[in-house]
DNA sequence: GGAACTTTAATGCAGTTGCATCTATATTGG
DNA sequence: CCAATATAGATGCAACTGCATTAAAGTTCC
């Protein structure tokens, strides 16, 4: 197939930006049927749900979502509004802030989870064997 | 690792969102730090420079890039300003227009090329074997 | 202790994208 | 031929993103 080693990577890389766009646009329209939010709501909510009591500071979130500064400050205040995530005052830093998911956040990941578990075996697991499966993510997570 | 199959197509889902959010990011940097346009203007290049002096419809470079009407409509609009392309009249189809590659836009590819395919070989070629780049792209292939 | 610097988070502005709609031409069916 | 429908592409508006900057609090180093 490829002929060197450089031609192979760019393969790779084509097949990684298309594969991509098509697997999330397939994942996304599913979501946005069900009248859902979009994915990185749905990001937002799992991370806060695992950190539990403790919340999440902003910067963490950041980090845990390769998410820009600003763009997590924006994403937070509409979620607050949507009455899906608090912010409380962090008594240690008086700069900082600590996320924390409500009762409704909860609720619409768990509301969304059943979606999206749906659009990842359509769009991933019909797709590929488990030992395909796993060999993918084996060698995708080389590139991170 | 992952204990059934459903699980092993959550693990590669989850790699692929990262995997491609990493190496996109760090592609796009290294033409920005180059002061050069991003990657869809390339993407739009090329294929016109493939499609030569026949050109190409707007509504097949939608198909190939993978992009929505209207923000295929507005790239073309910004690429024209920039004098990239060039837009002719389609004379067997009055509502319709051919899209062409101008020499400046030729050019623009040519350096963009040169630190693009560096930056592939940054984001992916280092990270992977020839034969690991050769399976990651047949798997992410079967996603398509 | 305080000046210089760093980190956390927000925001004004401009550019981009998504959604819905619109115009113009082409095609289809009677 | 004409009405109904479909297709190609553009555009107004609202939402979102990136960039640069700002404000406020923390840290460092003398």
């Amino acid at each position: 197939m490829a002929e060197d080693k450089h031609e192979a990577a760019v393969d790779a890389w084509i097949a990684l930006a298309r594969a991509q766009r098509v697997a999330m646009a397939r994942v996304e329209a599913r979501l946005k049927e069900a009248g859902l939010p979009s994915l990185s709501w749905y990001d937002a909510l799992w991370e806060l749900e695992k950190a539990g009591e403790a919340g999440l500071r902003p910067y963490a979130l950041e980090e845990a979502l390769l998410f820009e500064q600003y763009n997590l400050s924006r994403l937070a205040e509409r979620m607050c509004k949507a009455g899906l995530i608090e912010r409380r005052a962090c008594p240690e830093d008086r700069r900082g802030q600590i996320l924390h998911i409500s009762a409704e956040g909860r609720a619409l990941r768990q509301r969304m989870w059943a979606v999206y578990e749906q659009a990842i075996e359509e769009a991933v697991g019909c797709r590929l064997t488990a030992e395909e499966a796993e060999t993918l993510s084996g060698l995708l997570k080389k590139l991170t």
